[in-house]
DNA sequence: ACTGAATGGACCATTTTGGTCCTATCATCC
DNA sequence: GGATGATAGGACCAAAATGGTCCATTCAGT
């Protein structure tokens, strides 16, 4: 499950939207400029983010992408998969696109140990963790509330 | 720290070594041909694997690679490392190459979470699990010394 | 109608990866 | 001591994955 660019970029562009007042609209461009990304591939990534349903777009008079959610209501887990495709987490971490729940490779098992750590992980990470770099922090109150939801 | 088919190749191959009567010499051909691996591609990968001491080559007479030790005392973090590199566990498994504990990604803090858990699964993982297959087994097994030595 | 941006898909370029080739070096056996 | 069949090593090549652009179309508001 080795992840692209693309869902590096859209982690980036969006916690970029995160960090502007609720409901912002702004250009594609715009973003792209003040992130420092490729316009046209940025594009490509919000129109996925968009049919995802986590991006609003709006075209003629004041167009751009919006959050379709608050930052608070959109997990991590939530953008990669909407990126990445819904399989992401089924592909190895080790051999990524030639290994997968069927065609195990040598350390398979190993993966299917750690993977329900980090989708448990990416799930419990929102948006605005990610736009304010409050992941540490963040993933200790989430281990946290699992220990004690395992008392 | 996505891992290259170099490593699967070499996992494989020292796999089936494994598997032979201790100490048996095997040219690279007939592991290659055994496993169905490209040949050249294999010796260029057990060429490192010898420089990192973990097989033993021979010249001229009775030729061929050996396991320089016990497959029980070979763990598969030794194999990863010595084929992909010393840092392979600094990089990031999320966007690999591009991002290390230097130049962390927007999610390095997540995979500094889990890191650890896998560098030490492999370190207690060994050949002769992979040999046999009993990675889950080998798992469980090491889990539960873990829990045993927190107490 | 005109504008400026979103949409969509085809397409291209670069990098990474997997893999071969060729030459030299070796230790043994005849 | 030369023929043999393997390892040693690096230069090199090919294919695939990835990152990224182009272009033609659609759209809502001025």
């Amino acid at each position: 499950m080795k992840l692209s660019r693309e869902s590096e970029y859209a982690l980036d562009g969006l916690a970029y939207l995160a960090r502007r007042k609720p409901g912002t609209v702004l250009p594609l461009r715009a973003i792209a400029r003040a992130r420092g990304l490729p316009p046209v591939f940025l594009a490509k990534i919000f129109r996925r983010l968009t049919r995802a349903g986590l991006l609003t777009s709006h075209r003629g008079g004041r167009r751009g992408y919006a959050l379709a959610r608050p930052p608070q209501a959109v997990s991590v887990k939530e953008v990669v998969e909407a990126v990445e495709g819904a399989d992401v987490f089924r592909r190895c971490v080790f051999w990524s696109n030639r290994c997968s729940d069927d065609h195990p490779c040598l350390l398979h098992d190993l993966w299917k140990t750690v993977r329900p750590q980090v989708v448990e992980m990416m799930a419990s990470l929102t948006l605005e963790d990610v736009a304010r770099g409050g992941l540490e922090e963040a993933l200790r109150a989430s281990r946290s509330r699992h220990r004690a939801a395992a008392r």
